[in-house]
DNA sequence: GCGCTGACCGCCA
DNA sequence: CTGGCGGCCAGCG
């Protein structure tokens, strides 16, 4: 049997897999913030964490961090940044439209992508 | 062990 | 729209 010592959870740095895991799945032409792939990665509060985990991301892995963006809508580096240019130009490759440079998270969230499909939004 | 920082979030004025 | 405040919690010196 083991000991009390080793029967811990290991959730010590299993913790940013989950998040490489979550952001890893997200469609090219979509969009999460980092509150929902915090929620998604069992991690309710854990905002914060997922903009670690992407920096800590190793680059060879292939992660698609532009992918996830703030809940406003927009990115979350300073407009002024070669991150921020990087990340647009990235996303409006994959067909992701910035409106005065906002996302519309009802069309390219996660969320809005469900109400697409199950109401065929043509008009929205 | 303590304190500051941070690719954040939500609320309120 | 802007700005401020609290909460959250893992890293780092």
């Amino acid at each position: 049997m083991s000991s009390d010592k080793d029967n811990k959870k290991p959730a010590d740095a299993n913790w940013y897999k989950e998040v490489w895991k979550v952001v890893s799945e997200i469609p090219s032409g979509h969009v999460l913030t980092y509150g929902e792939v915090a929620r998604l990665s069992g991690l309710p509060r854990a905002a914060r964490r997922v903009s670690q985990a992407l920096r800590r991301a190793p680059g060879d892995m292939n992660l698609p961090w532009h992918r996830v963006i703030n809940s406003q809508g927009k990115i979350s580096f300073p407009e002024d940044s070669i991150g921020w240019k990087r990340q647009k130009d990235i996303l409006e490759s994959e067909g992701v439209v910035f409106l005065k440079g906002k996302v519309n998270l009802d069309q390219f969230g996660y969320r809005g992508a469900v109400d697409r499909l199950l109401w065929g939004g043509d008009d929205l």
